[in-house]
RNA sequence: GCGCGAUUAGCUUAGUGGUAGAGCGCGUGCUUCACACGCACGAGGUCACAGGUUCGAACCCUGUAUCGCGCACCA
């Protein structure tokens, strides 16, 4: 064990640190372990992605949360891995290709792509996975996960069976929000409203059974215009009533006879006559409200914009081939050059945006397969969501007083009524901050089905066969094929959950019912639809040999990763087979999951529902939603703002402990983290002054190895008692600190400790005890004291900065080996005992006496190197024993300290008045009489304003009356020392006249 | 529109009813034998505003303003 270096060097300690830990396999759990279990996963990150400061803020708490459990005595497993990303994937690889080859993915063709996708993941994917690494998490590397390995795919494919097969996955021709760059559907957790300038255009269409009535439309989208099958207006509307079941003449397309141009006006409830002009012009196939407009009143739909979003042929020769946008100033010349085009007024609307392309989203109908959400009654009622009573907070006791005192006032309320307004839930789960939970209740209350296929190829592809087979067929290739998985190759599991659909009629998978359907249908020639779904791969093969296609749409990522918290232990789906899983069983439900609240309907909801849906339970205790980390001016950090530190780069320069220990020292529960860089500064300093601290203890000798301080009974100095009982305040604040989730607590509090109380006053209070002609045995105790502040101190921070605290406690030779599964620090009540309370006292006036006293000094601007002569008139002066003096002595930094029982100072000399006594500063014929006489009237008239606000409180007869008695002792005795302080005053001031 | 959050020193913020705390920045003085990634001292706050509750309010209640976020949206 060499010399510590004068400054913390974490490159090669983080570098060192790290292997040690992975090959002694420290972050691997056990299953098997008998110790309790505490469980997190991973919040995937993309397997594209570069690590950045929310995955910074977020996996340090989980990694705080890992360590801390280890040392805890928990078995901890911390699932890694990362999500296929589905659209940021395959738009990358499309980007590469076209970058490095000038092909598109269709000149590859699908099986070619993949293939490549493959390959850019295998090279590039396991780039934050070491990211991570660098910054220290202690995640089970073993059992690192990917939402595309084989394994995985297997339980995405049984979930949607199962799902299929309960009939909460359909298939349906919808509005969907489509994204005209990725060509793909996006659900409506994906579309971003943005507030967009624009204009809204006003422009007349003539009534054909009345040519001289016109009206006026009003609308945002005139290229949409040659879409239009009717306009509609409010029945109740007077202006209009009348019109309805007339037609007017649709001005685009121009070219159109005019038979073609008639659309029907019709009466719709939905249109609100304040708004607009009242007339509102219905595209079904290009707006949501619209389609359902259409559906009510039978209107047939015109498709005028492709996929890409270019108009088509149906929106005129003027207008098709032209971009969305183009399209729209187009389509206003148009109706310009025919004059009816009214105005165009400045508008400001919000427009559904794709959050991934970052273009106004296409409502397109189209064919998308949906899910209606499962277990959603379990998943709203197992959150902390407070149960309310009119819409009040209700607590739980409360409700039965409710009940029985307002049993209905009337014959229409009931207790249905009444329960009916409580918000009740079983509160298993728990949100930090728990308002998150109002949010989430809000969504799953009001959800709608989720779209969850995605016209991509990177993905789950849809495990549904589909075609046409004639009847002979069906009796010759699908049976034939049905019975031979039935036979070898499909487990008998993944064949009875297999859907049949022939021509709309399921059909069991069992052989019996398969013969019938085959010999039934066998008999007739015409085609048949058939429909399979099935988690068999080998079927699917099959299926495909004899003329099926499989669909060709991939599922949303959402849809893998909402399974995460149970898929990536090995669940098959099997009840027989996970009850035999010793990873489900010891680690689910996991004990934490720690996210950004962006994801809360994305994920967290989702997993929810899976994890009781497939689980029976819930997949975590707890949820922690951390903030958003922002830059220093209140931005949402980005790429494209460039505001976005690389933390790799803030690791190289300060190092990981800094840059973690910074991150979570601004990171309050429920805020959002303004970034600056000068915080991973402040956390680098931080690590160095516990280096230092350890390296000032360091050259005094050698640890204790197992420090025990107590053993040194009376030989433990004031300053010695004082730091075990802050350090034992500090145990329990960091303990309270991590049960309420608030690690910058945990971060402040050690923070506070280990640089203000450690090394500002304690180690300063006590360097005196290692000067020569002190006592051994003080000395002796001291420093065992130092060992164990360091012993503890060192576990505190360990799940902080893990690095700089192994290091450390290797090199000061604790015993154990590794700190990861040294104990996590209790309080003791041994440093509660009345001996160390009084010497907290004692220690706490001694240093503020110092304070004092150097503020004293600096008044009389004496240089802070310049060592003078203090007088000290001790109040307790049986305190004061030689070993005490010194420490005060060179806390003062004095040359001499010298001890007056009586008081017998130089006229004029300046004093301060502390609680241990008073301490002058002989300046020898230097006093400026004026300036000392200004100095302690400042100070007299401090102490009489203080007074007055004291005295006026107590002299208040309702205070004494109504406050709690140990208050009030409080202020009389606050009081007291205040007119006390007020006589001594104005007795120095006197003694200087 | 509905909901949530914020508003405390120049900046970032802590503070759940009893004399307003910290870090950065700023000023002054220090190469004090662990640390200049440091030490000491200092200046700097009508706690957004208006009411209310209370002996007592930064804190609890009501309202207002400003900022931020989420949800829902009317063409």
């Amino acid at each position: 064990m060499g010399e510590l270096s004068k400054a913390y060097e974490p490159v090669l300690v983080e570098k060192k640190w790290y292997g040690s830990w992975l090959d002694k396999k420290h972050f691997v759990a056990d299953e098997k372990s008998g110790k309790p279990a505490y469980a997190i996963v991973i919040p995937p990150p993309n397997v594209t992605g570069m690590l950045h400061m929310g995955h910074v803020l977020n996996n340090t708490i989980q990694d705080m949360l890992a360590r801390r459990s280890r040392m805890d005595g928990c078995e901890v497993l911390w699932l890694p891995g990362t999500d296929h990303a589905g659209i940021a994937t395959q738009v990358m690889v499309e980007k590469q290709l076209k970058k490095e080859e000038k092909k598109s993915r269709h000149d590859l063709g699908r099986e070619e792509f993949l293939k490549r996708v493959w390959v850019w993941k295998e090279k590039h994917g396991d780039i934050i996975i070491n990211q991570l690494k660098k910054l220290g998490c202690s995640c089970d590397w073993s059992r690192e996960r990917f939402t595309m390995d084989a394994e995985y795919s297997r339980c995405v494919q049984k979930v949607f069976v199962e799902l299929y097969k309960k009939g909460l996955i359909y298939r349906g021709k919808r509005m969907v929000n489509w994204c005209p760059v990725s060509q793909t559907a996006l659900s409506d957790e994906e579309v971003e409203m943005k507030p967009q300038k624009g204009f809204m255009y006003h422009f007349k269409v003539q009534v054909d059974e009345t040519p001289e009535t016109w009206l006026t439309i009003a609308t945002t989208r005139p290229e949409t215009i040659p879409g239009d099958t009717a306009v509609a207006v409010n029945p109740k509307d007077p202006r209009y009533a009348h019109l309805i079941g007339k037609h007017i003449v649709r001005p685009l397309p121009a070219e159109l006879p005019h038979s073609q141009k008639l659309i029907p006006i019709v009466g719709d409830e939905h249109v609100d006559f304040e708004f607009g002009t009242g007339v509102l012009k219905v595209t079904p196939a290009h707006d949501k409200a619209d389609f359902d407009i259409g559906a009510r009143h039978k209107l047939p739909l015109i498709e005028v914009i492709n996929a890409d979003g270019t108009m088509n042929a149906l929106a005129g020769e003027l207008l098709a081939g032209l971009d969305r946008f183009k399209a729209r100033k187009v389509a206003v010349e148009l109706l310009t050059e025919q004059g009816v085009m009214i105005e165009a007024k400045p508008y400001e609307n919000n427009v559904g945006f794709s959050q991934r392309a970052d273009v106004p989203i296409e409502p397109r109908l189209s064919e998308q397969w949906f899910l209606k959400y499962p277990a959603v009654e379990e998943s709203r009622a197992c959150v902390n969501q407070q149960m309310t009573f009119g819409g009040k907070p209700l607590e739980a006791h409360l409700l039965k007083e409710k009940l029985d005192t307002q049993p209905a006032p009337n014959a229409a309320i009931g207790i249905s009524d009444l329960v009916g307004n409580v918000n009740y839930s079983t509160g298993k789960m728990q949100f930090h901050p728990d308002r998150w939970a109002k949010v989430y209740d809000h969504w799953l209350s009001n959800i709608q089905d989720w779209c969850i296929s995605r016209q991509l190829w990177w993905g789950h592809r849809i495990p549904v066969w589909s075609g046409l087979l004639s009847g002979a067929s069906i009796f010759s290739l699908l049976g034939g094929v049905l019975k031979m998985a039935a036979l070898n190759g499909v487990t008998p599991e993944e064949f009875e959950k297999t859907v049949l659909t022939i021509d709309g009629n399921i059909i069991s998978c069992d052989l019996n019912s398969l013969d019938f359907a085959c010999a039934q249908l066998g008999q007739c020639e015409a085609d048949h639809r058939i429909i399979v779904c099935s988690s068999s791969e080998m079927l699917g093969q099959h299926l495909v040999g004899i003329g099926l296609d499989q669909d060709p749409d991939v599922l949303d990522t959402w849809f893998s990763s909402w399974l995460w918290p149970f898929a990536t232990m090995g669940w098959t789906g099997d009840k027989q087979v996970d009850g035999q899983n010793a990873m489900l069983k010891k680690f689910y439900p996991t004990s934490d999951l720690v996210t950004g609240p962006d994801i809360i309907f994305f994920w967290v909801a989702r997993m929810i529902m899976a994890g009781y849906e497939f689980m029976g339970e819930m997949p975590f205790k707890n949820v922690y939603f951390t903030g958003i980390i922002r830059d220093k001016q209140g931005r949402k950090m980005s790429k494209t703002l460039g505001n976005s530190p690389d933390p790799l780069e803030l690791i190289a320069k300060y190092g990981a402990d800094a840059l973690r220990f910074g991150t979570m020292r601004t990171a309050p529960l429920g805020q959002d983290v303004l970034f600056d860089e000068k915080d991973v500064e402040q956390g680098r300093n931080f690590c160095n002054k516990l280096w230092n601290a350890c390296r000032f203890r360091q050259l005094q000798g050698a640890c204790h190895s197992s420090p025990d301080p107590l053993r040194h009974g009376a030989h433990l100095s004031p300053f010695a008692k004082d730091i075990l009982w802050k350090l034992d305040a500090t145990v329990s604040k960091v303990r309270s600190a991590y049960e309420s989730y608030h690690f910058n607590e945990v971060t402040q509090a050690l923070y506070d400790f280990v640089w203000g109380d450690f090394c500002d006053w304690f180690i300063e209070s006590v360097k005196s005890d290692f000067q020569d002609g002190c006592l051994l045995q003080r000395k002796e105790a001291t420093l065992e004291t130092i060992d164990f502040v360091l012993h503890v101190a060192l576990r505190l921070l360990h799940p902080l900065t893990p690095f700089i605290t192994e290091e450390l406690w290797e090199q000061l030779g604790f015993s154990g080996g590794t700190i990861q599964f040294a104990e996590w620090p209790k309080t003791d009540a041994k440093f509660q005992a009345q001996e160390f309370v009084s010497a907290h006292g004692q220690v706490t006036a001694c240093f503020s006496a110092v304070s004092k006293a150097r503020n004293l000094r600096a008044e009389y601007g004496i240089a802070s190197n310049k060592r003078v002569r203090w007088i000290f008139l001790p109040t307790d002066p049986s305190f004061w024993a030689d070993a005490e003096c010194d420490a005060l002595k060179t806390l003062l930094n004095a040359s001499t300290l010298d001890i007056q029982k009586e008081r017998d100072l130089p006229k004029g000399t300046p004093v301060c008045l502390t609680e241990i006594g008073e301490l002058a500063l002989p300046l020898e014929g230097l006093v400026d009489f004026a300036a000392e006489q200004e100095r302690l009237n400042r100070e007299i008239a401090k102490v009489v304003d203080d007074l007055a606000k004291t005295d006026a409180k107590l002299s208040n007869p309702d205070f004494a009356a109504k406050v709690p008695p140990a208050v009030l002792e409080e202020h009389r005795q606050r009081f007291k020392n205040l007119s006390m302080r007020k006589a001594q005053l104005e007795q120095r001031l006197k003694d200087l006249a």
